[in-house]
DNA sequence: GTACTCTCAGTTTTT
DNA sequence: CTGAGAGTAC
C-alpha cells in the first residue's frame, strides 16, 4: 500500500468539486452516508471517491464493491473513472445489486443446492410456472392471477424472506393462507430445474452469508473488499440492504449516496427507513448533505421544491442553485391525448429550429403505454426519437424462443426453456403429448429433457412422436457437444438453422416476420460481444438492455422511473391528469404513502430538466379504446403560480383556480377544437403514404363533474341513479344492473 | 392436433 | 382496443 494521501499532488478530478463533495470524496474511512437532493453531484462524488480509493493505492479495484441502479450506470461509472484516472480499469466490482449477486452466487451455488451453471428466470417463466403449480393444486387461476400471486412472493423476497422466515401475519389472509405453501413449493420446483429468480440471486446470498456453515465465504468477501460504494441508496429494499450490511461488516468502510425525496420504488420493497436505519447500524457514521443543485435553473428548482414540501413525510431540504432564474414553466391543457402529442411535436420542432439539439430532449411519461401516442406522432414529424425501456429486445417472442433453444442447450434441466420451444416451429407435440411428458418427469422426478429421453426408448408414444422427438433430442445432444468446440456465435446461427426456427420465420408471411429473422441475425451477431455462451446467457439474463443504435439526434421517450439519475436541457412532462398521474392504482393501494411516492415521482420528473420544463394534461385520453374524461392532476395546482406560463387551448385551465376535486375553471363540456386536416396529418413528404382517419363511431362521451361529493352528469340518460362512494362512482341503471367505476374514470357504459 | 372464433380482463412503475 | 386463453369445428 501507497502511504497517505497528504504528500501526493493534488488530482486534477477534485477540480470544480464543492466543498461538500469533495469531503464526501475525502471521507474514505468508516462509514459515510451522503444525502443529497437531485443534481447535487451524488453519482459524481461517488465516481471521483472510487478513483480516488484507487489513486491513492488504498485498494486495487478489485477490492472496491460499487453498487448501481442499472447495468448502464454501471458501464457509464466505468467509464468515467477510467477517464479520471487517465487508464481503463478492469476487475471491478461495479454492477447492480442484482449482477454482483449473480457473479457471487455462481461461485457458491452447491451451498444452496444449485449447481453453477443455474438459469436465471425472467419473469414471464416466473409467471408460467406458478401457474402450472396453481393448476396442480387445483386453485383458481382465475381468481387469483398468477401473475398477482408470484407478485406477492416476490415483495417476499423483496423482505429477504425464505419461506421458514414469513409468518402468517407477513402472508395475511390472501388466498386463506395458501400463498405460503405455494411459496414453499414455487422454491423447490425451482431447484428442481436447476433455477433461480431475480429475487433469489440475492435471497440466496443472503442465506449463504448467515449461515455459520458457510462462515467462509463471507469471511472471503470481508478480506476481499475493503470500500463498499452505494448509489441511490434511498431505493434499496431489504433483501438488498441485508446484503449490503452483511458484507460491510467487514471494513465498514461502506458509503452510499441517496436522497429520499427521490424514493420511487416503494412498490417494489425499496424502503426510504433504511436511511435512517443506516446511522443505527452505523454509530460512527458520517453523514454529509449537498443540497447545492449544480443542474436546473432557479424557477426549475422553485417548482420542484414547491411539489415536494406538500410531502409529510421527509426528512427536508431545499435545493438552491446559482444557476440564475431561467424560462418559466409551461403548462398547457390540451382537448386530448392526441392534440397533447400533436402541440409537444410542434415545440420539439420549434425548439429545433432555434438550434436545440433532439438528443437535448426528453418526453418523460408515468407508464409504458403513453409512449405510443409521442411514437406516432414523431413517426409522422419525422423526428426521430428513441424509446427507452419500451418492449426490450429480449422480450420480443423470436428472441424470447432463441434464448429458449440456447437455454436448453446449455442446461437441459430448463423445462421453462423447453416446453416453450419443443413444439416452436410446429411440430406436432401438442398438449397431449406434453401432459405425458410432465406426468412422467413427475412421476419420476426427472426433467422433462430426460423424461424425453426415457419415454423414446419405450414403445408408449407413438412411432411418429418418437422420432420427432428423437430427432429434437438428438439435436441437442450434438450442439451440446459442440459447445467447447465450436465457436458460440456460429453455434448459435447453426442451432437456429438446424432447428428449423429461423426457417420459419423466412417462410412466415407475415408482415412482422422479416423484422423477426433482422432481430436474430443482431441477436447472433451480439454475441460476438460475450466470450463464451455461457457468459452470454449471464448476460442475457440480467442486463437485458435494449440495443439502442444511438446514431444522431434523436428526442429520448421514457417513463419517469426509467430517467432516474438522467437530466436533460428540455423536459415534457405530458399526462398530469389525476388518475394517471398520480395513479389511481397507487393511491387505491396505498393511500397517503402512495400519493407521496407519486409526488416524488414529480420531482424527481421536474428536477430532469436543466433549463426547460413544459408540462401538460388533457380534457381526455383514450383508455381501453374509449375516451374517458380527466381533470387536471393536483400536481398542476402545487405549482407556484409565479413561475408557471400558462397557456391554454379550449380555455381550459387557469392556475390555482383549480383544487383537488374542484373543476371550476376547467370547462369539460367545451367543444373539440378545430384541427386542419393539413396538420394533423401531417407527414414528411419521404414518406409519402396514405393515411386512416383512426376515427370511429364513438360513443357519445359524457362529462362527470365532481364537486365534493356531488355529482351531476349531462348524458347518463334518464332513469340512472349515481351515488359516490369514496372515490368510486356506483351508477345505477333502469334495468337494476349497477356499475361501479373510478370517479375520474367515468366510461363506457 | 390444429386453426379458427369468441370472451374477457387489463395499463403503473423494474432489476 | 389488444392479447391470452378457452371453446369449437375440422
Amino acid at each position: 500500500m501507497h502511504a497517505s494521501s497528504n504528500h501526493m499532488m493534488e488530482p486534477p478530478y477534485f477540480q470544480g468539486l464543492n466543498s461538500g463533495q469533495r469531503t464526501a470524496v475525502e471521507t474514505t474511512e468508516g462509514p459515510v452516508l451522503v444525502l443529497a437532493g437531485a443534481g447535487t453531484g451524488k453519482t459524481r462524488v461517488l465516481t471521483t471517491r472510487l478513483a480516488h480509493i484507487i489513486q491513492t493505492g488504498r485498494a486495487f479495484p478489485g477490492q472496491i464493491l460499487s453498487v448501481t441502479f442499472t447495468n448502464k450506470a454501471a458501464q457509464e461509472m466505468r467509464e468515467r473513472v477510467g477517464q479520471l484516472l487517465g487508464q481503463s480499469v478492469d476487475g471491478m466490482w461495479l454492477g447492480t445489486f442484482h449482477s454482483l449477486a449473480a457473479r457471487m452466487l455462481r461461485r457458491c451455488a452447491d451451498r444452496v443446492g444449485l449447481e453453477g451453471n443455474f438459469t436465471i428466470l425472467d419473469p414471464d417463466d416466473q409467471v408460467r410456472l406458478m401457474k402450472q403449480i396453481m393448476q396442480e393444486q387445483n386453485l383458481d387461476t382465475k381468481k387469483y392471477a398468477p401473475k398477482v400471486v408470484m407478485g406477492r412472493i416476490d415483495r417476499l423476497k423483496d423482505q429477504g424472506l425464505v419461506p421458514d422466515d414469513v409468518t402468517m401475519d407477513q402472508v395475511g389472509d390472501f388466498m386463506g393462507g395458501s400463498l405460503l405453501s405455494l411459496y414453499r413449493i414455487y422454491q423447490s420446483r425451482l431447484k428442481a430445474v436447476n433455477a433461480c429468480d431475480f429475487g433469489d440471486l440475492l435471497l440466496h446470498m443472503i442465506t449463504v452469508f448467515k449461515n455459520p456453515q458457510h462462515a467462509e465465504i463471507l469471511e472471503d468477501y470481508h478480506r476481499r473488499f475493503k470500500y463498499i460504494l452505494v448509489d441511490e441508496y434511498q431505493d434499496t429494499n431489504v433483501a438488498q440492504y441485508l446484503w449490503l450490511r452483511l458484507l460491510a461488516q467487514g471494513s465498514k468502510n461502506i458509503c452510499c449516496v441517496g436522497d429520499d425525496d427521490q424514493s420511487i420504488y416503494g412498490w417494489r420493497g425499496a424502503e426510504v427507513g433504511n436511511i435512517l436505519r443506516f446511522e443505527k447500524d452505523f454509530p460512527d457514521a458520517k453523514v454529509i448533505r449537498l443540497e447545492e443543485n449544480y443542474r436546473s435553473t432557479n424557477t426549475i428548482l422553485s417548482a420542484a421544491n414547491a411539489i415536494i414540501a406538500n410531502n409529510e413525510s421527509r426528512l427536508g431540504k431545499t435545493l438552491f442553485s446559482s444557476a440564475g432564474e431561467g424560462e418559466k414553466i409551461t403548462v398547457r391543457g390540451l382537448w386530448d391525448g392526441e392534440a397533447e402529442a400533436r402541440w409537444i411535436g410542434e415545440e420539439v420542432e420549434q425548439l429545433q429550429r432555434r438550434g436545440r439539439s433532439l438528443s437535448d430532449i426528453s418526453v418523460l411519461v408515468r407508464a409504458g403505454f403513453q409512449t405510443r401516442e409521442f411514437e406516432e406522432r414523431f413517426i409522422q414529424l419525422g423526428v426521430p426519437y428513441r424509446v427507452i425501456g419500451g418492449p426490450r429486445f429480449y422480450e420480443r417472442m423470436e428472441v424470447r424462443d432463441a434464448l429458449a433453444y440456447f437455454r436448453v442447450m446449455a442446461q437441459p434441466r430448463d423445462d421453462l426453456a423447453l416446453e416453450r420451444i419443443i413444439n416452436t416451429p410446429k411440430r406436432g407435440v401438442g398438449n397431449a403429448t406434453l401432459l405425458q411428458l410432465h406426468e412422467h418427469a413427475r412421476a419420476h422426478g426427472m426433467s422433462l429433457y430426460e423424461a424425453i429421453k426415457d419415454l423414446t426408448q419405450t414403445d408408449h408414444l407413438k412411432p411418429k412422436m418418437k422420432s420427432t422427438l428423437m430427432e429434437f433430442i438428438d439435436h441437442f445432444e450434438l450442439w451440446r457437444d459442440q459447445l467447447d468446440k465450436q465457436h458460440h456465435v456460429d453455434l448459435a446461427q447453426r442451432i437456429l438453422e438446424e432447428s428449423g426456427y429461423l426457417e420459419m420465420w423466412k417462410t412466415d408471411k407475415s408482415a412482422e416476420a422479416p423484422g423477426r429473422v433482422e432481430n436474430l441475425k443482431e441477436l447472433v451477431s451480439s454475441m460476438g460481444e460475450f466470450e463464451s455462451f455461457a457468459e452470454f446467457l449471464e448476460h442475457i439474463a440480467l442486463v437485458m438492455e435494449n440495443q439502442n443504435n444511438t446514431q444522431g439526434e434523436q428526442v429520448t421517450i421514457m417513463t419517469l422511473h426509467g430517467a432516474k439519475g438522467l437530466e436533460f436541457p428540455v423536459v415534457f412532462l405530458p399526462g398530469w391528469e389525476e388518475g394517471l398521474f398520480p395513479s389511481q392504482r397507487s393511491m387505491d393501494e396505498t393511500g397517503l404513502q402512495g400519493l407521496e411516492e407519486e409526488r416524488r415521482l414529480a420531482y424527481v420528473g421536474i428536477t430532469r430538466a436543466r433549463e426547460a420544463l413544459y408540462i401538460s394534461f388533457a380534457a381526455r385520453r383514450r383508455m381501453y379504446g374509449s375516451y374517458i374524461d380527466c381533470i387536471p392532476s393536483r400536481f398542476v395546482d402545487e405549482l407556484p403560480e409565479e413561475y408557471v406560463l400558462s397557456e391554454t387551448e379550449l380555455g381550459l385551465y387557469q392556475p390555482g383556480r383549480s383544487q383537488h376535486w374542484d373543476t371550476s375553471g376547467y370547462d369539460l363540456h367545451a367543444q373539440k377544437p378545430d384541427v386542419s386536416p393539413a396538420d394533423r396529418f401531417r407527414t414528411p413528404a419521404s414518406r409519402g403514404e396514405g393515411y386512416t382517419t383512426n376515427k370511429r363511431s364513438q360513443k357519445s362521451n359524457f362529462a362527470a363533474f365532481i364537486r365534493g361529493d356531488r355529482v351531476t352528469h349531462d348524458a347518463f340518460g334518464e332513469g340512472l341513479v349515481v351515488h359516490v362512494d369514496g372515490n368510486k362512482l356506483d351508477i345505477q341503471f333502469d334495468d337494476g344492473t349497477h356499475k361501479r367505476i373510478m370517479a375520474n374514470f367515468v366510461d363506457k357504459l
